[in-house]
RNA sequence: GGGCGCUUAGCUCAGUUGGUUAGAGCAGCUGAUUUACACUCAGCAGGUCGGGGGUUCGAGUCCCUCAGCGCCCA
């Protein structure tokens, strides 16, 4: 005899969730085994969220979905490094502080050590000191990153809390250093005066990966250049008159034969008098406007890629406020033909904002009539910084960029290399690299984010020598050049004539998140070398082209391999209406009180249904459905648990019926690893949740007085032993979906968590079961009666005075190996079998007693 | 302009290498009721598998084409 098993009279999901999450804490459940080979670890590069956002279901969905192959992994016996990373440096934090306490930074004034944030922001912004702001996004990132792990806690993402870390911390900071100056070692990053995407609000530069295209009204304006030779005029389309200043030349396509006899000649530009050059280039488009454009320093990347081309002169008019800049138009930069009239205008425009120039130009222009016929509106593409505001200028500033477009090809073998899925996501990262048009600017003029570990050193006039930086030693970082000398300088020679300046900026937030497996893994020790390269990136395929194309070029150059095996790419969470979530429509839904109205389980329930790369709908439908399943795992396994009495021995089971489902049980098991192996995680949960019910419906039924009391027959240890074995491994393949209620059940019957515990194996069941078909052929009949009595709107406890089932001989083999078990479910006080070619079921009810 | 994905019941989705009468859940309808579970159970109804063409003994599944929706890249 074995012992019998206490469970609760009225079990209940309610306070589940607290109870297990602090037993997990004091039990050290999801602790990484520091002592694990490479072999025995299976680790994780968890994205790390941008704390100044906000939570919402996209995180639930994209964090289950890694966390359902954290505890599958782990039940396969792997130590599961599993660690959280919070993205807590960069622009995002500082709008965020910006707006939270109502501040502004302004680096030239001195740090106020008594500075207190105000309770409430002010309605102007407050300018204070670098250093006080840089103490102040440290003070609201702590507090968000709190809110953010309560979430991942109560979601039951198995995180080894441990392995905690964040990108503005000290320790990423260095690893974040390290990791650019082993690049500026093998000359893999590169700092030039160039021109530069540009956000005016934000005054910084962005890189390729942050530019959105968006839809925008404009004009296009026609406008006529007289030729050199006075033979005439040129005219050009162009939604940008405000550049006209800075036009350097006029271009149309080398075949166009409108303008193969202009090429080489050279036109003059309205208002200002400057004398351009006509050039041929095959970017030039003959389908677009007049055919021919206007080359101006810069109004587009095409410019950019023009005047790098074609070798053009630099006439940048646009500073890095968005405003005019002072211009000559005697000098040999902008040679006017008429300097008087042209700086006159000029001098106009200068100081003034893009809109308020062009609308001036448009004016003179009407009023020189250079401008030929009306304004022809238009939608057109323009490119934005994607939390930008207005359009993006391009403006002439040094940046550090890491050269990617010679390792382009590389690049692209290092896509096919990876596993992807779902596998089509490959196609983004394979034609984002295939367009890459810029090495990838890593330097943004900001303040509240990673230094660039360099120095400059200045000549005997004060000029930096930026040829030449001075880079930190290893061994000292992290480093801030803004507050501690060069090496080999004192501080007091900052600034001087032969002394140093300290690079200004910071590194782009995605320099550091690039290198989120070294800051995770802690690149340098013992640990990265067992759990680098990791085996699985989870993230949304909207970041394809930032964090992952980031990682794999950082690990490429540093590692020469991947920085992971597998890409788990999620989809977006679409409002129940399928649209997208945005702030703007006002639709998004924050997850925190969905987990309060229907339990941690039942969230994560409705995040497995969604395959990887599909977008779900938010359903709260499939919340209640699991919950559902929630409660009924606790009442199935109350019902079971409570019945047995024997140990349990596989070979006890002896019944065809019970045979039959321990067979059908390891075909479950066998499919769901295969499936799970693959991430097919919304497979699993699918086929487990499918063979549950029927189990719950008709074995439960169908066993139930077989089943039970202490009578040691050898059917009812047959019936028990079945039903232990399959409860076990029930609750064993629902535990990475639902792991609070199952961790709850199986503690009923268990020592230690279900969570450690073995993912089931076929070799449980002992001598493996052949599938025989009675459990089939019995649900068949049963549902004949039960049909009948539905139709007869009588209660399924009413009797069955006869039952008659003509059907093939086999069959009624098959029927007789549960005939006891069937008439017991049924109520069937009398039955016959007959031998016939169809199968033919007859039920004649008692009547009502 | 190039590419990727999707289109199956009112809704959300399964449907493996082509193979019985295309499945499930939700919603709907009809019922049952001291039960492990009313957060339950049984039953019923609901589909020209986006349109057209082709291959095949056989197509939701393979091929071609068209349409709509969504996304990526330029």
């Amino acid at each position: 005899m074995g012992e019998s098993y206490q469970v609760p009279e009225k079990p209940s999901t309610d306070g589940l969730e607290d109870r297990w999450l602090s037993v997990w804490e004091e039990e050290g459940t999801y602790l990484f085994d520091r002592g694990a080979t490479r072999e025995q670890v299976f680790s994780i590069d968890t994205p790390p969220p941008t704390v100044s956002g906000s939570l919402h279901m996209g995180h639930v969905s994209s964090y289950t979905h890694a966390d359902l192959i954290a505890r599958y992994r782990r039940m396969r016996g792997l130590a599961v490094f599993y660690p959280m990373g919070w993205d807590d440096n960069g622009l995002p934090t500082e709008r965020r502080v910006e707006n939270f306490y109502g501040v502004r930074c302004d680096p030239s004034l001195p740090y106020d050590p008594d500075y207190q944030a105000p309770d409430q922001p002010a309605d102007t912004k407050v300018p204070i000191s670098r250093r006080n702001f840089v103490e102040l996004c440290h003070r609201l990132t702590v507090a968000d990153e709190e809110v953010f792990k309560d979430l991942w806690r109560h979601l039951g993402i198995s995180i080894d809390w441990s392995l905690e870390y964040s990108t503005i911390s000290r320790h990423a900071q260095a690893i974040s250093q390290r990791g650019f100056l082993e690049m500026w070692r093998r000359g893999e990053v590169y700092s030039t005066l160039a021109p530069t995407l540009w956000d005016i609000d934000f005054r910084t530069a962005v890189s390729q990966a942050e530019l959105e295209d968006r839809e925008r009204p404009g004009n296009f304006h026609r406008v006529r250049f007289s030729r050199s030779d006075s033979a005439g005029w040129i005219e050009i389309d162009t939604t940008r008159p405000e550049l006209i200043p800075s036009c350097v030349a006029l271009v149309a396509h080398p075949d166009d034969p409108r303008y193969q006899p202009l090429f080489g000649t050279t036109v003059v530009t309205p208002l200002f008098h400057v004398e351009v050059p006509v050039l041929a280039h095959e970017l030039a488009d003959p389908e677009k406007g007049t055919g021919i454009a206007m080359i101006c320093t810069f109004g587009d990347t095409t410019d950019v890629t023009w005047w790098r081309e074609l070798r053009l002169p630099a006439r940048t008019l646009i500073g890095r406020d968005g405003r005019y800049l002072p211009a000559d138009f005697a000098s040999e930069q902008f040679p006017s033909q008429q300097p008087d009239v042209a700086q006159t205008f000029y001098d106009t425009l200068q100081g003034r904002t893009v809109n308020q120039v062009r609308t001036a130009i448009v004016e003179a222009l009407r009023v020189s009539e250079d401008l030929v016929g009306e304004l022809r509106p238009l939608t057109h593409p323009v490119k934005f910084y994607e939390k930008g505001e207005r359009p993006l200028e391009i403006v002439t500033s040094r940046q550090w960029f890491v050269r990617t477009l010679e390792h382009r090809e590389e690049l692209l073998a290092r896509g096919e290399e990876l596993d992807w899925h779902p596998d089509f996501m490959r196609h983004r990262y394979r034609s984002w690299v295939e367009g890459l048009n810029t090495d990838w600017n890593i330097s943004r003029q900001r303040y509240f984010g990673v230094p660039l570990p360099v120095w400059y050193p200045l000549d005997s006039e004060g000029e930096p020598d930026y040829e030449h930086p001075l880079t930190a030693a290893l061994d000292q970082l992290p480093v801030d050049p803004s507050s501690e000398p060069a090496p080999g300088y004192s501080d007091d020679q900052r600034g001087q004539p032969g002394g140093f300046i300290g690079d200004p900026d910071v590194m782009a937030t995605g320099a550091t998140s690039s290198l989120s497996p070294q800051i995770a893994g802690h690149w340098g020790t013992d640990l990265f070398e067992r759990v680098f390269p990791m085996d699985l990136r989870p993230q949304a395929h909207e970041i394809i082209r930032t964090w992952l194309f980031s990682t794999v070029v950082r690990s490429h150059f540093e590692h020469d391999s991947l920085p992971f095996r597998h890409a788990l790419i999620s989809g977006w969470v679409l409002d129940p209406e399928r649209k997208k979530m945005s702030k703007s429509l006002g639709n998004v839904v924050t997850p925190m009180p969905l987990i309060e109205a229907h339990g941690a389980d039942a969230l994560r329930y409705w995040a497995a249904s969604g395959r990887s790369g599909t977008d779900m709908a938010l359903d709260e439908g499939q919340m209640k459905v699991g919950r559902r399943l929630a409660i009924k795992v606790l009442n199935a396994s109350k019902f079971v648990i409570s019945r047995l009495t024997h140990d349990v021995d596989p070979a006890d089971v002896t019944e065809p019926l019970d045979r039959d489902l321990l067979a059908s049980l390891a075909a479950l098991v066998v499919e769901n690893t295969i499936a799970f192996d693959a991430f097919d995680y919304a497979r699993v949960l699918e086929r487990t949740e499918s063979f549950f019910w029927s189990f719950c419906d008709n074995y439960l039924e169908l066993v139930k007085e077989r089943s039970y009391g202490e009578d040691s027959s050898a059917a009812t240890r047959s019936a028990q032993a079945t039903l232990s074995l399959t409860l076990s491994a029930l609750q064993r393949m629902f535990a990475p979906f639902m792991p609070f209620v199952t961790e709850e059940v199986w503690r009923w019957w268990h020592d230690g968590s279900i969570h450690r515990a073995t993912w089931p194996s076929v070799d449980e069941f002992g001598d493996r079961p052949l599938a025989n078909g009675t459990y089939e052929a019995l649900n068949l009949v049963l549902e004949a009666i039960r049909r009948e009595k539905s139709t007869a709107k009588v209660s399924q406890r009413r009797a069955v005075l006869e039952l008659v089932v003509e059907a093939p001989g086999e069959f009624l083999e098959r029927l007789e190996g549960g005939r006891g078990d069937l008439t017991n479910a049924g109520v069937v006080l009398a039955h016959t079998f007959v031998e016939a070619p169809e199968v033919v079921v007859s039920v004649t009810l008692a009547p009502e007693s």
